[in-house]
Formats: structure tokens, sequence, C-alpha cells
DNA sequence: AATGAATGAGTCTTCATTCAT
DNA sequence: CATGAATGAAGACTCATTCAT
């Protein structure tokens, strides 16, 4: 039941849009490079879409959905902090690495989006930031991370994954490193600076 | 010397520009846009500029000249690692603060951007992550920094910085809390975790 | 008869197109609008009609018919001319405030209509005049009514009563003032003139 | 001073416009057609309008002044109101056959526009009806006129007018017969009736 | 009888750019 | 140095219509 075999056209449109809105941004693509890029005519699009927002809409949510959904998967059952943040660097970089930048086309767009546009990339944040907070608040608890805001910490976090994926990725256009999730985990967790002093 | 002697036709549409692109993206602003911001005709601007790349370009290496200058003029003098990087962050996010998110408007383009433009992106980043690379070689040859990789970690420091920026700046529409730089220098510098271990 | 059984979906699509014709005229309305207001389905629509063109004939030639009945069904069996004109422009104008200015949307059509249609509005115009130009010439062979040119005299009072549901209705959107019928008969029969001339 | 030797590209835009509009009414004429009529590109109109309502007001304007001041010459000095009818009612078909329906398009039109149009549309409708009421008013106060309702008079006249110019330019493709305006008047101002009542 | 997916030509409008003045 | 007129390609979006189901 609820066969997958017919190409739904919906899907089809919102990945292609993926795709464009990754390289170009929602200003930079055109409704006709979506036609072309999904194979289908314009006014096929517009019966599934009431508009171009709608289509970056859908593609944000869907690839938010996607993420989250990933990266619950990865740290599923963790109890240990440190094992948990390990386990989620990972499967960070491995989104990233797999669906290409849809972080930065978000990251990008933000400043130009408003309303229920910037709505949706809170939600979007805290997706992927609560999580973490949550699990840092545990280790400070238990003892193990120090009494340090989880929420400058998260930041530091993941704006260095982000960093790292738009670095790699777009500007040198080489594709993830997941090795290199390990030395940002341990800098995170262990700093910059010798014992010696603290 | 610095006469502001007629007011200069090309930085009143460069002024705009950079507000416009801050606003809107390289594909989000229009020409007629430049004209009515600035308040010269589409003709003079195509009488000072050849291009809407090049006006662009011009945007962005101005804003670049003017950041670095900034964190070159804050840092200047400076020997003690830890002292470089303190005065740096806080001299990051004053920039930041000052010509609002002019480095959300450059990494918004990246993707998007080819040749020419991918090299600027390139040597800006050089520009700001190459001094910070160079004082953690310090650091670790002085023995007050651990042996870790200079790259990673600049990564995690711009990246907890624009971070920071972006989700303070665009989504929340707050101006940047500077306070937060020590915050940020801290969990840099001692990381997450206890000492305990290690 | 006349059994109501089924709501017919023709009658549906009609009355929806009725109000958009008389709204925004044949070019300014579409058949994704008719197929909302009519709750019926674009292809549902193209099951009933082959054209909008032959949407547009049948709401005319419904129109028409409704109309030319109800003045017919007003004035029958009434042998005095005067009589029979007061109660004709009663109905007339009872039928425009009723149906709502379709004579107008007829009107508004007719430059743009070619062949086909434009027979058709000759049609009407003769369903409406013609019975006007016959109860003239009974008059004037009568000698209750002066000897001028039928056709003239009906341009006088059709134009008469077109010009005030038109400005009325659509310019002052206030529904028909019934009472004027009078005023505009009286008009028509004795003239602007003091008896003194002629 | 002042050469008219340059055409202007405005003029050249609204003289295609007024046929268009004639011809097709506002929903029925596109910008291309407009192009493609003025031998003007699509650009170039933007450049000169902001909208296709603008063009739409603009022609509908500039018609008026030109009618509203034709009809005012025609009258200008006469002082005995059934002379003045006459030469008014000359001039009125004289202008129609002149410039072809421009009333027609404008009275095509009224029930599909809101607002600012609407308020054209009273103003047009009052610079032509507002002369006509001020001498049937001055034919009542010297006496020779009866004392019935100017408003509904004037409907009466327009509404011939108007009716005659609709059934010969539009319906019939024949250009106006200037010598009906006589019959039209004398019907106007004697009525259907003969004297014998009252 | 009724639907909704699909289409491509068409809608109005804006685009970056050129050029004579 | 500055302008505004001009352009044709492209923008987002709607159109009337067809067709398999």
């Amino acid at each position: 039941m609820t066969e997958p075999t017919t190409i739904d056209s919906k899907d089809t449109i919102l990945d292609a849009a993926q795709n464009l809105i990754a390289q170009y941004g929602y200003a930079g693509f055109s409704i006709r490079d979506l036609s072309r890029a999904s194979g289908l005519a314009k006014g096929t699009i517009y019966h599934h879409f009431q508009d171009k927002r709608e289509i970056y809409r859908s593609v944000m949510e869907r690839d938010f959905s996607e993420l989250v959904g990933g990266l619950q998967a990865a740290v599923a059952g963790i109890e240990d902090p440190v094992a948990w943040l390990h386990c989620f660097v990972r499967a960070y970089l491995h989104q990233a690495n797999k669906r290409r930048n849809h972080i930065q086309a978000l990251l990008r767009e933000l400043g130009a989006m408003e309303g229920e546009m910037r709505q949706m990339a809170m939600r979007i944040r805290e997706g992927v930031a609560g999580p973490i907070v949550t699990v840092i608040q545990q280790g400070i608890a238990q003892g193990s991370f120090r009494d340090i805001s989880p929420q400058v910490a998260v930041m530091g976090l993941i704006g260095s994954l982000n960093t790292y994926i738009a670095w790699q990725l777009v500007v040198d256009e080489q594709s993830v490193d997941e090795n290199v999730s390990d030395a940002i985990v341990d800098i995170f967790l262990y700093g910059l600076k010798k014992e010696e002093t603290q």
C-alpha cells in the first residue's frame, strides 16, 4: 500500500528546487530554471505550489525535518554527554555532506526574509540547538562540564560546524572530511589553553 | 588630507549598495533600487561602474579592508596571545555591530559566486583568519596553547562569532551585546570539559 | 414538470458565470475564477461547455430570454400604448434591479465581440426594442403619438433606462429606485418643452 | 519654443492605447499589443507609465478633457436653451464620430473598476451632465421648459445619444450620421405624445 | 458526471544595460 | 559628470484548454 512507484511531481519539484536554492539562493533562482531542472512545465509547478515563496518554504521545511530526524536517530539512546556530542557532530557533518549545504542556504537567506520565514528559521535553530543545550545542561548537572552558558557554548559548536561546512564545501568545493569532527569536538571540549592556567 | 571636498558620487553609490546587498543579497537588489536609494540616475551608476558585478565587488572590497583595518588597529602591539584574542573578539563583534551584517552578506553569497568572486572570498577569509592562525601558532610555540590544529581552532572561533552575529542580529533583530565576547573567548580557551580528565 | 430534482451543474456554472461576467466582463473573468465560484472543478466546466465563449453565449442567451420573457409577461394584454409604456418601463427597471446589470455586461462587451456574438447582440437589441417600436407605430396609427421616427424614439427610451441603471447601479452602487420610472416615461411622452411653442 | 517636432513617446503610447481600449476594453488589451501598436518596446512603455492602470487612467483623462473641451467650445456664448441643446447634441455626436467610442469604452468598464477609477468616472459624468442640467434649469426658470427633474431629463438625453452611438457605431459599424441629432432633440423637447392631452 | 494533473502560450512587470544628449 | 529615454530578455505568475482516470 502507498506504493511509492508513481514519482510524485511535488517531490520532483522540491528536489530540483532544493538544488537550485542551495546553489543560487531564493532570489537567485527562477521558476523557469526550476521548470527546466524538474522537467515539468511552469504551469505544473504553479498547479502544485501557490508561490515561489511556498516552494521555498516547503523545501526548507522538508530539509529541516530530514536534518533533525537524522540527528535524532544518530544520538538516540546515548546517555553520556561526551559520547553524545561526538555522535552528534559526526551526524551533523554527515548530513551536511549528504544533502549539501541546505544549512548554508537557510542561513544565507535569513536576512532577506520576513515574518513567517523568520519564524521558520527560529524553529529550525531551536530544533538543532535545543537538544545540544539539553545535553550540555545534563553534563553540567552531572558535574562533567564546567558551569558555563549553554547557549553560548552551543553557538560555539554549531558555529564551528557551519563554518567548516561553508569553507570546505562552498569555497574549496571539496566534500566534507568527516574525520575532522573529532578535532572539532576536541577543541570544543578541552579548549585552546594548556591546563597550567585554571 | 582626506579632504571631504565633494561628496563623491562613487561613495554615495557604494554606501547605498552596501545597505541593499546586506538586506537583499546580490541577486535580490536591482539597479533601479540602487538608483532610488542613492538618488542618482541609473545612467550615472553605469557611468561610475561597469557592471552590477563590479558594484558588488567594490562594496565587498571596501567592506573587507575596513573590517581588516579595524581588526588590525584593535590588536596592534598586543603580544600576549590570550590578550590578543580578547581584543580581537571584542573588535570583531564591534565591527559587526557597527556596520551591520556585511559578513553575513558575504557568506550569504559565497555559494552563488564563481571565479573571481570566489577568490575574493578566499582572500577575505584569509585576511580575517590568517592573523588568528598566526597568534595561535605563537601560543603553541610559547607553550601556552595546546598543540591542536590552528585551522580547526580558527573555524571554531570565527564560527562562534558569526553564529552569534547571525542569531542576534538577523533573527532576533537585537543589536550585538559585546559583553558576550568574554564568554565566547572563555569557552574557546578552556573548553567545556572540567579539568578532571586530561 | 419543471422538476428541480438534481441541482443541475450546468445551471450552477451559468449562475456563477453570470455574476462574474456582470462584474468583470468577458476578458476579465477566468475559468479558474468560475471554478472557484461554482465549486466545480475546471475539468467539470469543460465537460459541460466546449469553450469560454460558449459559456458566455449561454449566459447571455439565458439572460436574454429571461429578460424578454419578463417584459412580455408584464405587458401582456395591455392595449393602450401609454399604459403599455408605463408597464414596460416599470418591468424593465424591475428586471435590471433583480438580476443586476446583465444589460450593462452585454453592452460592455459588444465592441470586442465578432461575428456570431455580434449577431446575438443584435437579436437581443431587436428582442427588446422590437416590441416598443411596434407599440409606438400603433400609437402613431391611432393618432395618439406624433409622427416621429419610432427607431429614434426607442433609442431615447432605452437609452434613458440604461443610463439610469448604469448611473444608479454601477456608479453610485445604490439599488434601482423604481419610482423614477414615471418620471422617465413622463419626459419621454411629453418632452421638455412647454406647450406654448408648437 | 516647445517645438512639437519630436513625437512624444508618451502621446504615441496613449494614442495606441486609446484605440486598443476602445476596441477591447481594459482587461481585453495587453501590454504586448500596446507595444506592437505603438512601435515601442514594452520596457519603454513602463518607463513612461507605472502601470497598465495608469495607462488606462491617462487615456480616459485625456479623452475626457478633449471631449469636455470640444463640447464647451461648441456651445460657448449660446444663450437660448433650445439652441444650446441643438448645438450640444450635434457636438456630442461629432466628438463621438471623430474619436470613436471612447465614451463606450468608459461606460463599458465602469462596472469592473473600483475606487479611484470610479471617482474619475463620476467626474466625467458630472463634466458632461453638469452643463446640461444647468441649461435645463435656466430653461425652467425662463418658463420655456416644463418643471421636471433636470437629472432625469439629462439621463434621457445622454442615454439617447449613447445608445445611438452604441448601436450605430459598435453594432452596425457604421459611422455616426449627424443628421439624426435633430430628430433626437425633437423627441427630447416635444415628447412622443400629441398635444391633445396636457 | 466529475476530477485534478499537466501544459505552453500568454499575462503584467522588472531586469541590467546602452546611448544620445 | 549626469541624465532619462530606450530596449529585449527575463521575472513571477495566470490563461484556456486537454486528458487520463
